[in-house]
DNA sequence: TTGAAAGCGCTACCAG
DNA sequence: CTGGTAGCGCTTTCAA
């Protein structure tokens, strides 16, 4: 490895100098800049990170703490952010929350230990405190801890207006599946989904014997396929007439259960989504959806973090949460009754 | 940021023995090590990653070169490699090299820049030197510099195998949607693909004015569904019985011009695919397909990286490449003639 | 077993 | 404008 008193040597002048010459800081004589340059250029001079980070105290590396990198929804805003903060120059590094039971945790600690500047956060345990020591950016979901700064999408509105989809198409017989009660998206779409049913007159009424009418049930359920097929079997010789399901993986369960009973989709049963993977608009039949802007988010919470890292603590300016609204693509998955 | 000064002080040592007592090399008193590991304790302790990265002349950084954060086939084995080398106490560091133009070259830049003690890459431009000045694993594809360690798949066999399925139905109209010849997994696909219809005496045509009868077409695209629409748009008129997209987008671009235009699958178009996303399997039909072992590939690739990190250079131990065997998932996409 | 001290490569300060 | 130098926090000799 180079090193700038290799090229300051060969430039013949004081690391200092060299120093100022790279970095622009400080000033330096035109020529003997140029003479620098030309000596780091033909030693490939490239710099020791951790020196400067040693030396700056700050290693413009941002961490990006999710749960799982092999899902669509977070890498689609994972990809926009590193794009923003490689273009700051600076290195995003990855660490993954929910692998294992008490991972969150240690995924905080190593993150930690690494010496990143700031970390763009997805919450899995809503509880768990959030290290104070550094500039914390939380996406798409948020902590119980209300303070810290967040970009998410207007969860609530988005299931409200896709609950009322399926309400003007003249359902009385829903379900929503939906993820634990533990994330704050699920507390809101819960909460927007109940707007829409009340505000048609509709009740919600327990999964075990339901009474029958007009009703609607809610079932939580991780988000998997396989529990999106057993939260639809829940529901077994009962079905409702359209199912809203808040999650690609979960949706894919109810489509695998309908297949699997024969019940057609949409005419037996309507489906609404969440999310938008590439494969929702070449379902037959397309699949309904609410879509969060999860590009515009990843670039959103990609400056907020740059910003506090760079402006320091003017946090202040970003609480309250930000919101990008989603997007209602109406497609083929529901069909009037 | 606490310090080991700071620590030693407390636990009433110098800093040498107090390194010596976190680290665990050296020998140091029991009663003195606990003295210092309750002071570390007592203080948040966690180090400055910076300083060691110098002083070590490491960084237990990997980094992960990748063309594209936002596809299913690397964020699979993305995950368990980062898995991987963060049970070795390794942090991940992610670069995209295809968002823009001469990307590559950039993104190896700062990646170097970094100070990783690795990379694992997926290359793009297969013709691109590849720094040779640190452990360098590629993945799933790899350079024309043979050189190079490598942890791909059997995409010749798997292709193979896959077209004799269909050839197998009875199908003799045949047509193929691959990558770019720059490719060495489009190279090794198409070798494949040749070597079954040889085999079967089919004979490759032109894509325009392609004669009647037994004949096998192959069509280069872009991997979108984009290219996908418009790939199978030059087969126009004249569509064969059976398609093999061996691109996730590809197919749905495929799967999306068959419904356009009333085709039915698998009844007019068989269809195989390349990859496993979760929905082939509830598609209907189902997608039949050769899968690679996408995690075990990232399992691979990451400790070969940590093998060449930590035991130096024996990469003659690991060249040639490393083939994991994929999988000929046979679903309900192909039918028979 | 232990403490003192050198030095990794860099930036920033200070004197010239 | 410039070179010398201190010092960031750590690990690893080296003597004691």
């Amino acid at each position: 490895m180079v090193s700038l008193a290799e090229v300051a040597k060969r430039a013949g002048v004081g690391t200092g100098t060299a120093s100022r010459a790279l970095s622009g800081r400080g000033s330096v004589d035109e020529a003997t800049r140029q003479r620098v340059l030309v000596a780091a250029e033909e030693l490939r001079y490239r710099g020791n990170a951790a020196a400067r980070a040693l030396r700056e105290r700050r290693s413009r590396m941002v961490g990006l703490l999710l749960p799982d990198l092999d899902n669509e929804f977070y890498t689609a805003a994972a990809e926009v952010l590193q794009s923003e903060v490689a273009a700051a120059g600076y290195q995003l590094i990855v660490a993954q929350t929910s692998t294992r039971l008490g991972d969150e945790r240690r995924a905080w600690e190593s993150m930690l230990r690494s010496g990143v500047d700031g970390v763009v956060h997805v919450p899995v345990d809503p509880s768990a405190p959030v290290p104070t020591e550094l500039p914390v950016v939380q996406l798409n979901r948020r902590s119980d801890d209300g303070e810290i700064p967040a970009v998410l999408t207007n969860d609530a509105e988005g299931v409200e207006q896709l609950t009322r989809l399926v309400l003007e198409a003249g359902h009385r017989d829903i379900a929503l599946l939906v993820g634990s009660l533990e994330y704050s998206t699920s507390r809101e779409r819960l909460e927007g989904f109940r707007r829409a049913i009340r505000a048609a007159g509709i009740r919600e009424v327990p999964i075990v014997d339901p009474p029958p009418g007009a009703r609607a049930r809610v079932v939580h359920a991780d988000l998997s396929i396989e529990a999106g097929i057993a939260a639809f079997a829940l529901l077994e010789g009962d079905a409702p007439t359209a199912v809203l399901a808040l999650n690609s993986r979960l949706l894919l369960g109810v489509l695998a259960s309908c297949q699997r009973r024969g019940l057609r989709v949409p005419e037996d049963v309507s489906i609404a989504g969440m999310g938008d993977p590439v494969w929702y608009a070449v379902w037959s039949p397309a699949i309904t959806t609410f879509s969060p802007p999860l590009a515009e988010m990843g670039r959103r919470a990609g400056r907020e973090i740059l910003a506090l890292i760079e402006h320091g603590d003017d946090r202040d300016a970003m609480t309250p949460p930000v919101r990008l609204a989603g997007e209602l693509i109406i497609r083929d998955s529901i069909v009037s009754r």
